[in-house]
DNA sequence: TTTTGAGTTGTTCGA
DNA sequence: GTCGAACAACTCAAA
């Protein structure tokens, strides 16, 4: 008589390349499936308001593809290990696996439900699967993290090449118990509904992780070397929020690209680049392992005494876009309307608000972690970081990037700022980047007024420079 | 242990 | 308009 085990979906939200379901297949297991939503153990950290909207559709669409093969994910809120062992009870399952989590808040979950579950002798597997390597496989020579992304990277590929398990259709368990609906936890926005029409630009789930994998293989990766920097383009993978909810593993999507590099050579550049994209979500992970703090706190110390200079009107404008640099307000309404950002412009607007506002960088970590259909504890704190130039292999202190200079280069037509700030609509290129310096009867003739209906900006480029750059002369002070 | 080479994504200035 | 150098010095990783 086959058993049945406990599949506790967290991060993991498919039903391919899953090591934790491909091992109860192995030995011959029926697999109930649940996800609890515990927002109390997770926290500051539990998803945000955009990651919530996504996470109730990658949900319906498990729960759909499971029910196509005829079982039933179940829904549960509260406590996981009390909900776990609840299950285990009514079911009489002896084993619970799990895909193992990284975030400190998870990796401590992990233990209390193995702690909580050991007490009626049920035990709790954890399996890989999020990473292309486990955090502490990749060290250095000398057996200590890497602090270095391109060493880091390069002992990666130099180990053994992850590959997906392949498992077939599973064997899901009958359970007639109580359950919730997903529309029991309102995980999607209401009055004011501001996720309206994202079903446009996103398709959650399984299917549509798989769908973007190809299509992006198909052709925009030919591009992706220099079209990845063009925030009008289509040219990036969008995999992100995919990834991050465990609907494509990065072994899948790894796999794909060595496939394919294997067959166009031609492409060879522009997939080593795409691939060392995951690479930095690895290497995210691996520091978030070993140095726990990074989301709160500073990795360089001396960086705990940076002079921030708080301003809520700051802050304000830049989450509302209205900071009167053209680049820098489409990048944080194309985040506020789609719940995504085009990594080029999600540099342009960090550094924005770190150098030239001097504002927190937990103040952007936070707001991106409420606004990102993608936010990811570990990529979003290392970045934040790395823009700041407290983090690991951060960008140098003097590295300010121009608001200005970065638009005209990457949105040399403007389509990308007219297509998130139609009010400049009709402002000729050359000034679409710098209205400021567009002479009064071109304002006129475009129906732009500075400080009515387009902010005039709220700091002069040259002048925010310099401050930043004094006040990254204080850090140094401080480490001396 | 010491030394050496290298380090995601930029900007500004002056020739 | 284009190009190279300076920016400022430090830490990391490997030889």
């Amino acid at each position: 008589m086959s058993e049945t085990v406990i599949h506790w979906y967290r991060l993991d939200l498919r039903n391919s390349d899953l090591p934790a379901i491909a091992a109860a297949q192995r030995d011959g297991h029926k697999v109930l499936p649940v996800y609890i939503l515990d927002d109390v153990a997770a926290g500051e950290w539990r998803p945000g308001g955009a990651s919530r909207w996504w996470l109730h559709h990658s949900l319906q669409a498990l729960s759909k593809a499971i029910s196509q093969q005829g079982g039933r994910l179940l829904l549960r809120r509260g406590d996981s290990a009390e909900v776990l062992r609840e299950l285990s009870e009514q079911t009489g399952a002896q084993t619970v696996h799990c895909t193992r989590r990284y975030e400190p808040w998870a990796a401590e979950q992990e233990s209390l439900v193995r702690d909580k579950l050991a007490t009626g002798g049920v035990s709790l597997k954890r399996f890989p699967g999020s990473l292309l390597h486990e955090p502490g496989t990749v060290l250095t020579q000398g057996g200590e993290p890497f602090k270095v992304f391109t060493p880091f990277w390069r002992a990666s590929l130099r180990a053994q090449t992850p590959v997906p398990v392949s498992h077939g259709p599973t064997a899901w368990a009958d359970f007639s118990g109580p359950g919730d609906t997903i529309e029991d936890w309102q995980l999607t926005p209401r009055a004011p509904d501001w996720a309206d029409g994202w079903e446009e630009h996103w398709s959650p789930g399984e299917h549509g992780a798989q769908e973007a994998l190809n299509s992006f293989l198909e052709a925009p990766i030919a591009d992706y070397a220099e079209g990845r920097n063009l925030p009008a383009e289509a040219l990036t993978s969008r995999l992100s929020p995919h990834l991050h909810h465990g609907e494509i593993s990065p072994r899948q999507v790894f796999a794909a690209s060595e496939a394919l590099r294997a067959q166009r050579p031609d492409w060879e550049d522009a997939l080593r680049k795409f691939q060392a994209e995951l690479g930095w979500r690895e290497f995210s992970y691996h520091l978030l392992h070993f140095f726990p703090q990074i989301p709160e706190a500073p990795f360089k110390a001396a960086f705990s005494k940076f002079p921030w200079a708080p301003n809520s009107a700051y802050l304000e404008a830049w989450q509302r876009g209205q900071t009167g640099y053209p680049i820098v307000d489409a990048g944080m309404r194309e985040l506020w309307q789609t719940g995504y950002m085009h990594n080029r412009v999600r540099m342009v607007v960090a550094s924005f608000l770190c150098k030239h506002l001097l504002q927190h960088w937990r103040h952007g970590e936070d707001w991106f972690w409420d606004t990102l259909v993608d936010a990811d504890l570990a990529s979003n704190s290392c970045s934040w970081q790395w823009v700041a130039g407290s983090g690991a292999d951060a960008s140098p202190y003097f590295r300010i990037f121009n608001p200005v200079t970065q638009g005209e280069k990457f949105d040399k037509q403007g389509e990308y700022v007219r297509r998130w700030v139609p009010e400049l609509g009709a402002l000729p290129d050359k000034y679409l980047h710098k209205p400021w310096e567009a002479p009064q009867d071109v304002l006129e003739a475009a129906s732009v007024r500075l400080g009515d209906n387009y902010p005039a900006p709220i700091v002069d480029h040259r002048e925010a420079r310099q401050s930043a750059l004094e006040s990254y002369e204080h850090v140094k002070a401080e480490s001396n």
